[in-house]
DNA sequence: TAGACTATGTAGCTTAGGCTACACTTTGAC
DNA sequence: GTCAAAGTGTAGCCTAAGCTACATAGTCTA
């Protein structure tokens, strides 16, 4: 913020309310199915739970929320899979996550702290951001 | 994420926890209470609800949260201030927002998005990532 | 000084994301 | 085929962040 916006301008671009941080945690749930459906061949919550460190019950809740999303579906004791829109959803994510983490080793930041900073920042960058990123890295080799 | 942590590796780096969103609003409700102070003279309840584009009921609550934090100190009726803790936040999220703005602006990025997407972002960078964002911005000139 | 308007505060509801505890399936080893 | 272990699911609790509705306090003006 730092600026003061003018009195009526209606500042509302802050810290990104309620229902964008649940999208980022659907977006890293998609991201993460995703990849275990790739490598494992199937996404079962235990190991999803273990990934993100929460209880499997989180997980499960969670879970839940995909499939009320339309994002996933999960049938009892057989795993969980993406809809054709999660997977659209996670290739975006995965894109999006490459990017960031390129442009942070780009500018210097270690391997290690890119990728973990890059999950946190790759939520709250917009597309127009996203292009400079691109750009950037295109232009700079 | 993508790239799949070897079984027992117990990623972690994932989404931010629930604290650490939690912290991420009281930085913002810190910055803006300062800037607020050092603009108006004072901060009102409703300013920042506004500024915020909440309730006044919910920046009330949040305030509550300051304060038992030992950011923030409020009067009934008398508005809002900040502990020196308060304001030591403040200052480096002012500085940290700065950066990230600046940042972004070097690459490209339209102030308006650039000011937009820092909102977002700057709770997710680390030390180690605004030191590079910092050298960058050196070297590059 | 009386009202009226604004600001402030409180109560209670919702959703999300976390947890633990407990119950029920599957699976795999005898 | 049984049984134990591992995995899965459910219930119920907590905190945070949002809301609306309502009640109370301050302030300003006629």
């Amino acid at each position: 913020m730092a600026k003061l916006p003018a009195e009526g301008t209606q500042a509302r671009r802050f810290g990104k309310t309620r229902s964008e941080q649940a999208t980022a945690l659907l977006e890293d749930y998609a991201e993460l199915i995703a990849d275990l459906l790739a490598g494992e061949g199937e996404a079962r919550p235990t190991d999803i739970a273990r990934r993100f460190g929460v209880s499997h019950a989180t997980a499960i809740k969670t879970i839940s929320r995909l499939k009320r999303a339309g994002l996933a579906t999960a049938r009892p004791y057989r795993g969980v899979f993406l809809t054709e829109k999660g997977h659209a959803l996670a290739d975006r994510v995965r894109v999006r996550h490459r990017l960031v983490v390129d442009l942070l080793r780009a500018l210097g930041v270690p391997t290690e702290a890119a990728e973990a900073d890059a999950e946190g920042i790759e939520h709250h960058v917009s597309e127009i951001t996203l292009k400079a990123f691109a750009q950037f890295l295109k232009v700079r080799g």
